[in-house]
DNA sequence: AACTAAGTTCCAATATATGGAACATGATGG
DNA sequence: CCATCATGTTCCATATATTGGAACTTAGTT
């Protein structure tokens, strides 16, 4: 997928050190790494003179650096649904006393981006900035119903299809088959397929032209509820999608001082 | 600044398009870039292909992207003191009932890892990854208090001094003089100089060898308490601060052992 | 002391980034 | 409606930064 030259061989790194998820040695990445031992060590020295990667003499490991929470901090405040979705989770939080999801897709995974725990209070960043598969959950199926053709190809094809419980869907063709269902429904269904004991409902947050933006789901455990309890609340669910979708697309104003001749719907 | 390459400027341009704070048009950047048009064009499409860069393509505008949130998350987990840090602020924040703060020096600037809010549940991300002046705040002090000559040097001149309130220390000589107090007391205090009303006591969190890894703070406002109830919390914020100083570096004992067997990994 | 593994530096070859200028695109206004 | 201007995009010869093999240094082991 890397082609971007020096840049796109940049971001390489950096996912490779990410993805090892613990401080990782020079040996280490070198081996997962095609590119030659000189050309490793300079990316490694380049990168962390500018804390893109953080370096412990001490004990010879290389993290993902701290100026990656700072540009994050500007990522999440202005590219995601975040912001505009907060009160709404707030509510639906309250209102419904369950987990709550909010989801981007990013390269054909969930991102997710925000999160409100039934039980602990909030977990910062632990969760937002975490990443999980599209095809056994609530939110990502939702998510790539919504995706058009090509996207949806790109998506389905790039999915793993790791069998985590006996109900995940394993095949493209079972994925596909519940994606039409969940367009029919206008929201998706996780029925134990990433967790046992954990099922969700999920809608799309799209705009008013049908873009794709993210998901929200509402997310119980089967000890607590079953599907008839948790699909109470779909209705509830779809209509805040619907008034984050809707806010979404009128923030994304960027200031520039009058509107623009571009205002199709602008009303409000 | 820069002089990484490729790399180093690339950087540049993500901070610059971060430090819009807003979706943000080519030619502005343009603006305030040294790069050539077809430079900085180059760089933003890479950028963006890479998805450290959103684009929209109605309003033609950049902002930072979501790749650096998931690139976040491993740092924030990693690299920051947040995760060991966590249970500590839990209890300080439970035990005073005030807004607790954790942070490091980032590039002479105080970048806020987590936090714990007095009143409100929490505000997310929307503090983690929030950089803030080193020479107002509580925190700020407190680490710039334990720096080795070079950095201190570098980071006393790399402050902006920018009057916050008629109590803010606006020079170097001010601030040298306070930092002074502050190693020689143990704790910064900052009293109403970056924020009216505000006050805070820090600790800076050290390793056995005195090395500095961040600061832990506990705020209070004029309107509920003055120094002396603050003040009586120093000993238990020290005490904190220490244990997240000792475990900070234990923790950081990357395993590294042969058993983990690399050579094989990608289950899913 | 000899050996091995890990990390670091060097430097000529060459692939890559560079940036001036030409080219699109589309908005603005006369 | 065409002219004009602002903005964004592409081109291409040139210069420069990246490249990677190999030599070197350092630290750990037998």
């Amino acid at each position: 997928m890397a082609g971007d030259g020096t840049i796109g061989k940049a971001c390489d790194v950096l996912d490779q050190v990410a993805a090892f998820e613990r401080p990782v040695r020079f040996a280490e990445l070198l081996d997962n790494s095609d590119f030659p031992k000189a050309t490793l060590y300079r990316f490694l020295q380049s990168l962390t003179n500018q804390g893109m990667l953080s370096y412990d003499p001490d004990r010879q490991t290389y993290t993902p650096g701290m100026r990656l929470v700072r540009l994050a901090h500007a990522a999440w405040t202005q590219s995601s649904l975040a912001p505009i979705a907060r009160p709404f989770l707030d509510a639906l939080s309250r209102e419904t006393g369950e987990t709550v999801h909010l989801a981007q897709l990013d390269s054909s995974q969930v991102l997710y981006v925000d999160k409100r725990n039934a039980a602990k209070p909030v977990e910062m960043f632990s969760q937002a900035g975490k990443v999980g598969p599209a095809y056994c959950t609530g939110v990502g199926k939702a998510m790539m119903a919504y995706l058009d053709d090509d996207a949806l190809n790109k998506a389905v094809s790039q999915q793993s299809y790791h069998r985590f419980t006996d109900k995940t869907l394993t095949s493209e063709q079972a994925l596909r088959a519940d994606l039409i269902r969940i367009r029919q429904r206008g929201y998706a269904i996780d029925d134990e397929e990433h967790e046992p004991g954990i099922i969700c409902i999920a809608c799309p947050i799209l705009t008013s032209g049908g873009r794709l933006l993210g998901a929200i789901s509402v997310t119980g455990s089967t000890n607590r509820m079953d599907f008839n309890q948790l699909e109470a609340w779909v209705p509830r669910v779809r209509r805040v999608a619907d008034q984050i979708g809707t806010e979404a697309q009128a923030w994304r104003f960027p200031d520039t001082r009058q509107n623009v001749s571009n205002d199709r719907m602008q009303a409000t």
